[in-house]
RNA sequence: CGGGACGUGGCGCAGUUUGGUAGCGCGCAGCGUUCGGGACGCUGAGGUCGCGGGUUCAAAUCCCGCCGUCCCGACCA
């Protein structure tokens, strides 16, 4: 395979390299995809983080159908200004028709404020703190695997709170547990932000995200958090009885993270070769590559066994070593081009004139370094090797960020740095949708965010020369 | 839904202009030589040429209709 430059064709480097590291394919069925083993892998480890830190803030899992009632629909488009799905109806299953029509759910707000209304009369109800893993289906007209497609994977959380402070508060938290898992688990270091009204979710008040910059210069938007003041308790009508003997409508958040986030792993992370996978996230941490080259096979191949033995008893961050031996009947060369396609971390090489002189050499997936180790220190040297692999991707993608971090004070420099080949461009906006509209028309970057708290730049608007409101960050997003 | 390309073994393609026995590379199977950075030789399996109709002695190739896929826009996490 050959593969192309980021600057040149990162699209096509990561469709090839997502199919090839057999990750996922292209189902059947039109913008759908089929997660194989090794992306599912590393999925469940992201979702296992997330999950932990989810439950460890609170939260308790739950599961709302996927097909409802097409009625609940027409209650919240009366209710949410800008609310207007476009759903998949189904009229018949199993053979049978349906004595009403369901849709399958686009998002969960409506199923879930229905059910909530039911939930919730006192204020000792509140708050309801619920997340769920499920699927959810959109019809996307180009997909990409992982980063768009019909059908795919996530967490949602959907809160209610007595008050507006705790609700905020909440919105804030659970942005911050999906920076926690983005940068400490997947090594993906990630601005947290607020979107202008432009990009807010419809019917949230606002809407915060995380957002990181892929190898290409392009920004990701890896997760987004909403408060949504009291729009869907009024849509739903739910109600509690407050402190003050008042009736209140409660405040809402949600917050969603999905399959994309194994999107972005891969491109905020991978390289010429392939991937690159923080060893967190990794199906495999470490691969053994028996060199059976000409006679004494048999006694590296019975070394090799007795290392993965011992690298599989070893147990890194609370979890044992996951570690493979890689006796497919092919070439050291070609093993060691496919497994740095995989991005498994550690690669360990053993042949004869190892054994020979009881050394292993050891391979870093990360910078491609190579050392000699005794047969008899690998073992205690992985768990440090594996550290130093995770905190160096992450250090390797901080630097690449700052680097294509640009201030831009005029039109023309925000401009210039768009066509450059991308990265964030940061500079003081007035406020103005129409100026993110000319941006946007002009160069196809919008604002990817805004600072958490309203920040004044000190300086004229990149538009349009009237005073400054807030600083936006601006990029090319997937 | 607008603009553009393309449908030929599992994958990538040539062949279509000018109709005449369906080919190449990779992959796959067997055997042998190899094995420290994507090996090589020999043998072999695998295709109603997207679907339907028409023209013709003869259609992957020409004509008509349909279906599907991909790329660029709009939409989106």
């Amino acid at each position: 395979m050959a593969l192309p430059s980021f600057s040149e064709d990162f699209p096509a480097w990561y469709q090839e390299v997502v199919r090839q590291a057999d990750l996922a394919e292209n189902s059947l069925a039109r913008g759908t995809m089929v997660i194989k083993p090794d992306g599912f892998a590393i999925w469940e480890a992201i979702q296992a983080a997330m999950d932990r830190r989810i439950k460890a803030t609170g939260h308790r899992n739950v599961y709302f159908p996927m097909f409802i009632p097409a009625r609940l629909l027409e209650k919240e488009k009366e209710h949410v200004e800008g609310f207007a799905p476009e759903v998949a109806v189904v009229t018949h299953a199993g053979g049978e028709e349906l004595g009403e029509p369901l849709v399958v759910r686009p998002t969960s707000e409506t199923i879930i404020w229905d059910t909530y209304s039911r939930w919730v009369q006192s204020y000792r109800d509140l708050p309801l703190l619920y997340n769920q893993w499920c699927n959810i289906v959109r019809w996307e007209l180009r997909p990409r695997l992982f980063l768009r497609t019909t059908e795919f994977l996530w967490q949602e959380g959907h809160t209610a709170h007595e008050t507006q402070e705790e609700a905020w508060a909440e919105t804030k938290q659970m942005l911050d547990v999906y920076r926690q898992v983005s940068e400490d688990v997947m090594a993906m270091p990630v601005h947290m932000g607020r979107k202008t009204a432009a990009e807010r979710f419809p019917g949230a008040v606002e809407t915060l995200t995380i957002e990181a910059l892929m190898r290409d210069g392009k920004a990701l938007q890896s997760g987004t958090s909403h408060y949504l003041g009291e729009n869907f308790a009024r849509a739903y009508g739910v109600t509690f009885l407050g402190r003050d003997g008042e009736e209140h409508f409660p405040h809402a958040t949600s917050w969603g993270s999905t399959t994309r986030l194994v999107g972005g792993l891969i491109m905020a992370h991978g390289d010429q070769k392939g991937l690159r996978l923080p060893p967190l996230v990794a199906p495999t941490q470490v691969a053994l590559v028996p060199i059976l080259g000409g006679d004494g096979g048999d006694d590296v191949f019975r070394s090799v066994a007795e290392l993965r033995d011992e690298v599989s008893g070893l147990v890194w961050r609370g979890e044992p070593v996951r570690v493979l031996l890689d006796d497919r009947e092919e070439r050291p060369g070609f093993k060691f081009a496919d497994l740095e396609l995989r991005g498994i971390p550690l690669r360990v090489d053993v042949g004869r004139r190892d054994l020979d002189r009881q050394v292993v050499t050891i391979v870093r997936r990360d910078d491609g370094s190579k050392q000699e180790l005794g047969r008899g220190e690998v073992g205690g040297r992985i768990p440090a090797l594996l550290d130093l692999i995770q905190s160096s991707l992450f250090d390797e993608a901080l630097a690449f960020r700052t680097e294509h971090t640009s201030q831009v004070s005029t039109f023309d420099e925000l401009r210039e740095v768009i066509a450059a080949g991308g990265g964030f461009a940061v500079g003081a906006w007035c406020g103005d949708p129409a100026c993110e509209a000319t941006v946007k028309a002009e160069t196809k970057a919008t604002i990817r965010f805004l600072p958490l708290e309203p920040e004044d730049p000190g300086a004229p608007c990149v538009v349009c020369g009237r005073p400054g409101v807030d600083r936006a960050t601006w990029a090319i997003a997937y």
